[in-house]
RNA sequence: GCGCGGAUGGCGGAAUCGGUAGACGCGCGGGACUUAGGAUCCCGUGGGGCGACCCGUCCGAGUUCGAGUCUCGGUCCGCGCACCA
């Protein structure tokens, strides 16, 4: 399961979900005689607990190792498999020294550079956020509004792995939701690279991106993003006063775009196939980070372009046939129209013909774009691990020694974050200032540290060889436990963590340092927990505390209760009032199992219900579908205790709801183990019951009949008896015959062991 | 706006392939045991009708002998991405 983040709050009960899910499987698994291995660890450095430190005057420090050993508590009593032997905590010096030297691989093989940037700021939290810790414009943790500024910062070239990263999405047994957030994030778009000759500014040409080359004709001006960093190339030198004055007075982006704002440049690009001239102009509403920061406007077919011509008066010309395109924009596909020799050629195929045209006249060709973005991992904060590098003014960025590793956090008392964009760490002379390992000369350390989601990047890769401390994973271990079996964990790491894993090990793999290219070959999402249809929040206040219904009902009952809400990958509504339920099934199954006494095998009845049971429990584990398994369980209770009470419930039935509930109830199931006289363990590997699957199917069903799809007599019978018997015996039936009324049906559909209608 | 889910009794949810809708649990009603019961156990429980029966899976069409399930159109809710050209 992906390892929790373990705030002084203690266990969330989303943790406990994820956790107690991933746990009945294990344990099942177990039984079925696999050898499983199930770690923990804690992914215990980041700015959430930062943040909570600032706040109470703590070190995040000395707070960590508590919450660390609250939560590894907590989790005991839930009744884990975990193999506390392999505990991994990301703020140990003995797994972040290797944090550091995997940081130093990518440096290695190009895939880390630093370079400058537009950044999110956070003036409250003082630090760069990634793109994704922005919702809205806000900071995804204290919701101030987020600034723009220019940093210096790390990247990883996670864009370089765009297309394997999609590509291998199909091999993948990944939840079919999980899948497609990362296709949509990865965001590939195919189009065409089209360049326009500039007139009067300090370019030549500009190349624009477009997935819509067929509406090329349509095209009345350029737009240049005005974030673009090169904006100035674009502007007449009589005019970049202005321009520079406009885009200073910018408003940060707000939540609904503004298509008014916008300026002319002043200068022309030439349309490379009818060489009009068509003005240039600078937006917020262009992106200048995205394919090549600028696009040519075809206001009669793009929502936004159209709002913008409007907005300033620009000419909006159709050249695709099926909208009023003065009325509304018309993006849909249609026939090519004012385009000279394209005309009437349908969308898709005028887009080949055009980018042929533009090949030809080397101006253009077809492209392919991603949304996907290099990984941002600077962050100008204290709590994590530094970025082992020196920068020598001589030599450079150089990377920090391996043998020199770690790159030890210092204990500064005061970590609070600067707020000018440099780390807290800057403030440590004594650290800061070092020889260069080049050169010998003076020299300066890197003072960011990185980003959490590179600790939670490759810790499955650390837990089988947590007992090394010269190598940060073994080849053989390695090959033994990796790629990861199953993976369980929330939606809401979707795309950050599971792409940055799969970036990471995909990344290790192309240097032959690991097995395989894909971290986890099965992924299954859980579903959310809400309260009364809302979701869990501090301020909705409510937010449930696991503890007190451990403490109040044990845990078994928790695990049960939790289980049974829903369907384990849809979640479910906690609504604690049926928490009371368990402990009367748990009652039955205590008072039955220890008073089955009858030692027959042979009854054949319930021989096959033993045998159906079983099948239906084992199914529904292994497909996680706990809450029907659950359901099964009752049932089967249910009925060995009526036997119990009447004085011949069998030991032999009893035995199977012991190990068929045991991943569920690991604690009740042991100790009732004892009591019915068994010397070894419930949970023993390879104890899970085997099931016959003849016998695990009804000898006798139920007909149900119907007189024109409308239910009116039922009848039992042989499984597996033929159609036509079954017609016979429901054209006896004195009930269907007084329906009938003597007339003849005209049609009778019957089929085995389901159904007989007769229509008339 | 785009993408992905979902909508079934008073409530959470079952129904694997198009074949008896409502498994299991909560709640509720009745009963047993009991000095007592807010403990425990048993029985009942979609709505309507005295009844044979009728009506029922968000709404509207359709396919089919038969639709909760498939197709088309719509409403509402949740989640994710959101100016990605």
């Amino acid at each position: 399961m992906m390892f929790p983040y373990p705030t002084a709050e203690g266990l969330h009960v989303v943790n406990v979900y994820a956790f107690t899910g991933t746990d009945i499987h294990v344990r099942y698994r177990r039984l079925l005689g696999d050898t499983v291995f199930e770690p923990m660890g804690f992914d215990a450095f980041g700015i959430h607990t930062e943040n909570f430190a600032l706040k109470n005057g703590e070190h995040p420090a000395r707070m960590t190792p508590r919450n660390v050993a609250h939560f590894r508590e907590q989790l005991r009593r839930l009744g884990g498999l975990f193999d506390w032997d392999h505990e991994v905590d990301t703020t140990d010096p003995a797994y972040y020294r290797w944090t550091q030297w995997i940081f130093l691989r990518l440096f290695d093989a190009g895939l880390a550079e630093q370079r400058e940037g537009p950044v999110n700021w956070c003036p409250s939290c003082l630090t760069v956020l990634a793109d994704e810790q922005v919702i809205d414009g806000r900071c995804e943790r204290c919701d101030s509004v987020v600034e723009q500024r220019v940093l210096k910062q790390w990247f990883l070239r996670i864009t370089r792995y765009a297309q394997e990263l999609l590509d291998a999405l199909d091999h993948l047994d990944w939840s079919e939701r999980t899948v497609t957030a990362q296709r949509n994030w990865i965001g590939r778009s195919e189009g065409a690279n089209i360049r326009f000759d500039l007139e009067r500014c300090a370019r030549r040409e500009v190349t624009v991106f477009t997935t819509r080359p067929d509406t090329l004709y349509g095209a009345t001006f350029l737009v240049i993003g005005a974030d673009h960093p090169q904006l100035e190339d674009f502007v007449p030198r009589d005019r970049l006063g202005e321009v520079n004055a406009w885009r200073n007075r910018l408003q940060p982006p707000g939540e609904e775009p503004d298509f008014s704002v916008g300026m002319d440049l002043g200068s022309h690009a030439v349309h490379p196939l009818t060489g009009e001239r068509i003005p240039v102009w600078v937006a917020p509403y262009v992106l200048g980070g995205y394919g090549t920061g600028a696009i040519m406007a075809v206001p009669a077919h793009d929502e936004r372009d159209w709002h913008f011509a409007r907005a300033h008066g620009l000419p909006i010309v159709e050249v695709i046939s099926g909208g009023d395109v003065m009325e509304s924009p018309y993006t849909g596909a249609g026939e090519m129209l004012n385009s000279q020799g394209f005309d009437g050629l349908a969308s898709a195929e005028g887009k080949l013909r055009v980018v042929a045209a533009l090949e030809e006249k080397r101006r253009g060709e077809a492209s392919v774009q991603y949304k996907l973005r290099d990984w941002l991992i600077s962050r100008q904060r204290y709590w994590g691990p530094p970025i082992p590098i020196i920068h020598c003014p001589n030599d450079g960025p150089v990377p920090v020694p391996e043998e020199d590793l770690p790159v030890l956090l210092p204990e500064v008392e005061d970590f609070r974050p600067t707020g000018t964009g440099v780390s807290p760490l800057a403030t440590v002379e004594e650290w800061v200032n070092v020889t260069c390992p080049v050169c010998g000369g003076p020299a300066r350390r890197e003072t960011d540290v990185s980003d959490t989601f590179l600790d939670s990047g490759w810790y499955f890769l650390r837990y089988p060889s947590t007992d090394f401390d010269d190598v940060a994973w073994d080849a053989e271990r390695t090959e033994t436990w990796l790629p990861v079996d199953m993976y369980i964990g929330g939606n809401e790491h979707a795309v950050r963590h599971l792409l940055y894993a799969r970036f990471v090990m995909r990344a290790l793999h192309d240097m032959g340092l690991v097995p395989a290219p894909e971290p986890f070959t099965r992924f299954r999402a859980h579903g959310m927990i809400v309260m009364s249809g809302a979701k869990m929040s501090k301020s909705r206040g409510n937010v449930i505390n696991p503890d007190e219904y451990i403490e109040g009902y044990g845990a078994d009952t928790f695990r049960i209760f939790m289980m049974s809400l829903g369907p384990y990958t849809e979640g479910g509504d906690f609504r604690d009032e049926a928490i009371v339920g368990v402990p009367r099934f748990l009652n039955r199954v205590w008072r039955a199992t220890q008073l089955a006494t009858s030692d027959d095998v042979a009854d054949e009845a319930r021989e096959r219900r033993r045998h159906r049971f079983i099948k239906r429990v084992d199914e529904d584990i292994a497909e996680l579908r706990y809450n029907t398994a659950i359901s099964s369980l009752m049932e089967f209770a249910r009925d060995l205790d009526h036997e119990a009470s009447a004085g011949d419930a069998r030991r032999i039935d009893a035995d199977t709801l012991l190990r068929c509930l045991a991943p569920f109830a690991p604690h009740i199931t042991e100790e009732l183990w004892e009591r019915t006289g068994h010397e070894d363990s419930v949970h023993a590997r390879g104890g899970w019951p085997q099931y016959d699957a003849d016998l695990a199917r009804p000898q006798r069903v139920t007909i149900a009949v119907t007189v024109n799809g409308k239910r009116r007599a039922e009848f039992e019978t042989d499984a597996g008896t033929p159609a036509a018997e079954l017609e016979r015996v429901t054209l006896e039936l004195p009930r269907i015959a007084e329906l009938l009324g003597g007339r003849v049906p005209l049609n009778v559909v019957s089929v085995v062991d389901r159904i007989v209608n007769v229509v008339v």
